[in-house]
DNA sequence: CGTCCTTTTGATGCCGGTCAATGGATGTGG
DNA sequence: CCACATCCATTGACCGGCATCAAAAGGACG
């Protein structure tokens, strides 16, 4: 089990984060792909929004209050904040987690870009996991007053909040399938894959090949895998011609396989309802 | 990992299937506790709901369309299931689970007297796992379309019903820190204290007993382990004067000792928001 | 009083964790 | 542009936890 290697030095959250202040427009270099993000500062980019929750989208637009920007590795989210804002993700990805008192971490939720942080903000509590960004993080901050509000007067926006909370949910029942009762190959490939259909859903794929800014060790913490397990199993993967992961991304050479050892028989079941 | 012993014969759900229809009492004999069960036919006598959750519990009485009694391992609701109703669970326990295509079993949630079963009615979709009965289990059954139509006009009642979803997420979190990061002995530990607090909330339980009508079978599936293996585990709690599971009880011997094994410094922390 | 399910115990072996060490890659200050 | 520090990936050795297989011994029940 992987001991956090900066357990401690994190626990806290620091008393003046080196964040950007809300501003009205994304600071930062312009990202490469412009796919990748919400370059033109509207979450309506996004395909996951557009197809499965546009009255979101628009809530999230109109109640709007500017960006923030968090560097690779940023702890930005704590276990007891209460929720005032909510985050829509729009560049690089971010993982929930939960440290143990002897440093070792339980990874939750992988989140991508276009997915909603801060949900908590609609069950009215504080949020119960730590969150963490994995490479340089845009977000979008959105009122969470306004929002509540504004499902009072949507049905339809409610509903579709609730499905995104319960879409958290169901993420951790898969999760916890793989690691209570799959095979660690099966785990891997199935962890894999659902992140691989994510990005697909959200137009982040070129072809059967994607960017995989995750390293080893969280995937591992994701798995309830050792590091250095994790490593053997993804070379056995790869020799096995699977699929690859290495430098950031990931290629799979034989989806059919691929698939059936992730125990899906219909990867598209895992693109549509952005599960 | 355990193949469940009747996978196959259970996947369908039976055409006819032997519940009795919705009545205006709860049939069948008069349960050996009182404090079981809502004896007087309603939900407001459980402790969790007075406690937490008035408003939904009112919600749920007034939507009332009856009682339905399934017997021990029974499977009454299916993967696919559009929720038109929401149950509460009056007498017996139940579990949620999963099974993989060759039989494998990850049990997702056990379900306590007094706890709300169907809440996929509020994010719209279908259920997405099964749920099976422990022991004898009555059942009072609310239209759903009633409680939308309520969350509608009561703005506590839905901050309620979503507090009531968030549940069941925080609850599966706890699950994979467990399987994924937790040693055995911990998980198991971790495991039964939570289920011992969800009594000790609902005045379920006997100063440090309470029943366990779970068999080792479920545990193991639920935590991840075969069967054998919580076998040896639970001896070895026993010998060490933890804590002793057996003939449908638990007792919990070492209270303090056992709370820090399952790494939870206040136990009273489980038993107080119906987590 | 068989039948079925659950619990229990033993033997066997491998998956996967732990420890240790090396190599590669990136970044930083001088 | 190089020395050094850091983080991550990689590989090997070791072995213990836990699954698997097998089988016996309760219970529970019709």
């Amino acid at each position: 089990m992987a001991l956090s290697n900066k357990a401690e030095g994190l626990r806290q959250r620091p008393s003046n984060s080196h964040i950007d202040k809300a501003t009205a427009q994304p600071k930062g270099k312009k990202p490469k792909d412009k796919r990748a993000n919400g370059a033109d500062g509207s979450v309506l980019r996004f395909n996951c929004f557009t197809a499965n929750s546009h009255e979101v989208a628009s809530a999230l637009q109109s109640a709007r209050k500017g960006f923030r920007k968090y560097p690779s590795g940023t702890t930005f989210l704590y276990e007891g904040d209460i929720m005032n804002e909510v985050f829509t993700l729009f560049t690089g990805w971010a993982f929930g987690y939960k440290l143990l008192e002897d440093g070792r971490r339980q990874i939750l939720n992988i989140y991508l870009p276009g997915d909603v942080l801060g949900l908590s903000a609609f069950s009215g509590t504080f949020i119960d996991h730590d969150v963490e960004s994995v490479g340089s993080v845009q977000l979008c901050v959105s009122d969470a007053a306004r929002m509540r509000l504004a499902c009072r007067q949507n049905s339809v926006l409610l509903d579709q909040i609730i499905r995104l909370i319960d879409i958290e949910r169901i993420k951790l029942q898969q999760r916890l399938i793989g690691v209570g009762r799959r095979s660690s190959p099966e785990s891997i490939a199935h962890f894999l894959l659902t992140l691989f259909m994510g990005l697909k859903s959200r137009d982040l794929t070129y072809g059967n090949a994607c960017t995989m800014p995750l390293t080893q060790t969280v995937m591992a913490d994701a798995l309830g895998l050792s590091a250095e397990h994790l490593n053997r199993l993804l070379h056995q993967l790869r020799d096995d011609g699977l699929v690859s992961v290495s430098r950031g991304k990931m290629v799979i050479h034989d989806p059919a396989a691929f698939a059936k050892m992730a125990g899906i028989d219909d990867p598209e079941t895992l693109s549509q309802p952005l599960l």
